[in-house]
DNA sequence: GCCATAGTGGTACAAGTGTACCAACACCGT
DNA sequence: ACGGTGTTGGTACACTTGTACCACTATGGC
């Protein structure tokens, strides 16, 4: 076999999706150049068409790449979100699953937005980002229904778009101390007011 | 004067503006050239820069117009609002709200997030779409707290957030019956948790 | 009438674009 | 050692892009 010639130029495959998905976050899915990320990843321009058959199949692969990496971090929070027994706990694990996002990450935190934005745009991105919420909604129905939530699949629902809709306005215009002084407070609120409980259910 | 000259001038700016809006919604707005935006307004390519001094000037002012024409519109919701006595009704008056848009204006809306999007890259983007979250937090408050919230602007927040993100979800990959089956009962449930009651306080 | 001027539309051009092509290269099974 | 194959990197080319430029028109104040 070519074992290592194959890995190699595995790493290099993802050396090129990384930064694609940086310039998606950065610049916009539409303003991707093969130039550009050539030169983001630091391979000379040829490789980006090696690897890719054309510029919309980069950048469909980068998406989906993206998506099917970040459903691996939700094994994570669901993981975190089996030891939650109180509102508050949930809304501290939720808050702090995005935090490292918010920093160094951020590009890539964008190019989320961006998937579900090109979803409406072309169709067959659409079943990407149906398939990432569809995921965060039934690791969150579990732990909500054990709160105390009446409907946890819609309660899931709300507090995914919720959480969707409140990363987007701090990337939008970053606040200072946004996770810990407005996001954790809200998702708490939010949390404790759908499984019925003005304080934690477990004072 | 030349009031003619000028109106006539104006109609024709407002076509290239619109019709970038369009394309932004359509294409990204990293993916606007001129050429495209001359040919949907109708007008020879010259005119573009005519009006306008360059791409960057055409996509930003562009952006703040849809943002100022969306800020007509929330004046006819906070009306609207002033009269709901019930958190179903408050529900049903947001879910009319944005209707209309996912029909035919659906390039429109999709542009909306763009907004958003491109505020986390150009900052001076960044206080349209804070402006634009924040005027419509104003508006939904003070029904909120009349229905019974203890923390009224906080729950705006929530609201207008969660709001956002179901309808980028909607956007992202079309549901039928989105707007009676999922949008409306999901507001519902939201609203009449954060205002503290099971059922519409009404009864 | 006349002319200044806002507006119009055609064209030009350098820079950047996607993509094709090809000569080398490194590695591995034989 | 060797030949082949996956990989590399350089270059070419037709095309699109942003923007500048210019001749032209139509309008309204004089």
């Amino acid at each position: 076999m070519t074992e290592a010639r194959r890995a190699r130029g595995e790493r290099r495959r993802q050396a090129i999706l990384d930064a694609t998905l940086t310039l998606v976050g950065r610049l916009g899915a539409g303003a991707i150049t093969h130039r550009a990320v050539a030169e983001e990843a630091g391979v000379p321009l040829a490789a980006t068409t090696y690897y890719f058959s054309s510029k919309s199949d980069l950048v469909r692969e980068a998406l989906t790449h993206a998506a099917e990496t970040d459903r691996q971090t939700v094994d994570g929070l669901a993981a975190a979100l089996t030891q939650v027994s109180s509102a508050a706990e949930f809304a501290t694990v939720l808050a702090d699953h995005v935090t490292e996002w918010l920093g160094p990450g951020r590009a890539i935190l964008v190019s989320h937005y961006e998937i579900s934005l090109e979803g409406a745009r072309r169709p067959e991105l659409a079943a990407i980002s149906r398939t990432w919420t569809d995921g965060y909604v039934r690791v969150l129905a579990e732990p909500l229904r054990r709160l105390g939530s009446a409907t946890p699949e819609r309660d899931a629902w709300i507090v995914v778009t919720a959480f969707d809709g409140m990363v987007l306005d701090e990337l939008s215009g970053p606040q200072p101390g946004f996770e810990r002084e407005t996001l954790r407070p809200a998702l708490d609120r939010l949390i404790q007011a759908l499984v019925g409980g003005t304080s934690s259910p477990s004072q």
